[in-house]
DNA sequence: TATTGTTATACTCTATAACTATA
DNA sequence: TATAGTTATAGAGTATAACAATA
């Protein structure tokens, strides 16, 4: 029973995560910037400058393909590249204010739609919502 | 103080929901299918059978993509084509029994990930997840 | 004449291989 | 000799424009 609830749960869970994350990803305004751009850039606010080697292996491409998406962000005034203090070949990348400010421009428009769709359920769903958002952060933790 | 619970409800669940699909969609074994074949199989099997242009719309890609993204599907054997009984214009594009076979395996490989993390919670958490499950389907919706 | 789907062609993004500069 | 990053070039995948078949 305890078993084919938690397959019934895991299917459920993962067809409205899917969905709602589908939703929130089409959510941005964006435009000028691609999306790997927009996740370099998320990256580097989250764990701070770093060399384009090691920010590659963060978003899981090679590192020709990271020279470009840094080169169009540092086009676009959002990162800074610097030489590295004690290697000279390592070149350090890092998020600006502007950077910065994009980012939370671009949450805030997400969790806006999102704010409306929850205005729409009940006070009892809210509070459902509520308790369950640390469970699934832990779920990602794992 | 609802507003700010709600703000912060907002920002939490987006952060979470995101994560967990990202996780999600790494899990597929796949390999041989694009995630814009396996999307539009996803969409035949759930909506049946269409035209080449209402799968484009569907998937929200022109149809001369739509046209190679089903010829990969053909050759791979999951999908079958047919004229359109009365205009001869139009395909009718249908998911075969190999291709409910592979969506099926798919999602049994990411739901079985996913019933290991929540293997992980305990009973409390589990149980505020399966009361957020539907709650999270109707945001979904609206 | 309008519509469905395909073919021709160009653009973007990614990768591997070759190269430059530093270690 | 090995490593960090860039440049050269090729392979997916998408788009618009032009075309063939059918309505």
């Amino acid at each position: 029973m305890q078993t084919s609830k938690d397959t019934q749960l895991s299917s459920t869970l993962r067809i409205a995560v899917t969905r709602l994350a589908r939703r929130l990803r089409a959510e941005r305004l964006d435009t000028s910037l691609s999306l790997n751009q927009l996740a370099a850039l998320a990256t580097l606010e989250r764990h701070g400058g770093m060399s384009l080697a090691q920010l590659a292996a963060h978003e899981r491409v090679r590192p020709p393909s990271m020279t470009r998406t840094v080169a169009g962000l540092e086009q676009s005034g959002l990162v800074t590249r610097s030489p590295h203090a004690r290697d000279r070949r390592q070149v350090v990348i890092e998020i600006n204010e502007a950077g910065r400010r994009l980012l939370a421009q671009d949450r805030r428009r997400r969790e806006a739609w999102l704010a409306r769709r929850l205005a729409e359920l009940t006070p009892d769903e809210r509070a459902t919502l509520r308790a369950a958002a640390p469970v699934l952060e832990r779920l990602t933790q794992s």
